[in-house]
DNA sequence: ACGATAAGTGAGTGCTTACTTACATATTTT
DNA sequence: AAAATATGTAAGTAAGCACTCACTTATCGT
């Protein structure tokens, strides 16, 4: 990957994030990188190509935090290392999360292109045999509460709202006991 | 209002919703709506002033709705009400608060535009009010918790997941005893 | 050293965009 | 009934869009 195209990548994230997929125009992205027009399409065949590198390599990161929370084996340890998925995941890339919900929200099919879905079942599943493990009543309804705060720790790191995220952090773990 | 301006608006907030406000050019709002384009510009002067006619009198709704709950007096009604809150405006107006995601991840400061965080801020105090007539150990931070499930909500009804927004509902209101 | 391929440029291309303007027709006010 | 105002249209306009093309320069395997 050569010095100009890892700009492409750097500033495109940028100023997607900051300013959304469709109104950052590839001039914009070529000004700013310092780069010809041109050499955004020889790298990446069209704005959608560039898009999809972006969002790709995003995508593995998460997907390899969640593969290590498989293989926890202390349930207790699950639940609490789930927690601190927003803090990892946002605290490397923010404006790659950022952009995830400008696009999830703007374009219908993007869940299924991006297969994210995926990813969010294996981290459900993970979560619902910890608390299986743990003996909850309602195992399955647990977890998707769970998920749901997950979510919103997301949302908060987002919106710049780190405080209340770390509160929020150590308020559940100790509601749950973690 | 003439019949031609609210086809404006009802076909724009449903392009908006459906396609993203950047994605949705006049020329397509006035063709759906079977109006000139011209038009369009007559009644709301530009682009920016069809949605800013649009979420305004979405967010009315909202508003008129918490103003209900503060008038609640039992503290675990006001929680049971606060819950039915995502259903029951996302029932009405859908397609709207689709439109509000979209546009809270794509512009950076459509927050402070159009002052959603009063209303939110609205929400909170109420039930924080309510997690202190409780005897919650720590009412605010119970609050927040609370209010990050109903994101939830929100985010379940505008991704079409009721079945799993109304078994939240159900296990959340058991959770807390309401 | 040479031929091939990759990296990079800048000036186009046709098309779409938000918006304007000049004009026509309803509706309301006086 | 006349004047004023609100509602509506069709045909523009300049600017911006994603993308192409002809071309140059750098890199690299043989």
């Amino acid at each position: 990957m050569t010095e100009k195209k890892e700009n492409i990548i750097r500033v495109a994230l940028d100023l997607f994030a900051r300013n959304g997929y469709v109104n950052t125009s590839t001039s914009k992205i070529a000004r700013a990188a310092g780069v010809s027009e041109g050499l955004i399409f020889r790298h990446f065949t069209n704005k959608q190509g560039l898009l999809d590198a972006i969002v790709d390599s995003g995508l593995k990161d998460a997907a390899s935090f969640i593969s290590r929370l498989t293989q926890i084996a202390d349930a207790r340890e699950v639940l609490s290392v789930a927690l601190e998925l927003p803090g990892y995941l946002v605290g490397e890339q923010k404006e790659f999360w950022r952009l995830h919900y400008s696009l999830k929200y703007q374009n219908p099919d993007f869940e299924e292109k991006y297969k994210t879905n995926d990813l969010f079942l294996k981290l459900t599943t993970v979560i619902e045999r910890a608390f299986k493990e743990l003996n909850y009543e309602q195992p399955c309804q647990e977890a998707a509460m769970f998920l749901l705060i997950i979510g919103g720790l997301f949302s908060y790191l987002v919106n710049d709202r780190s405080e209340e995220q770390e509160a929020m952090v150590r308020f559940v773990k100790l509601k749950y006991k973690l």
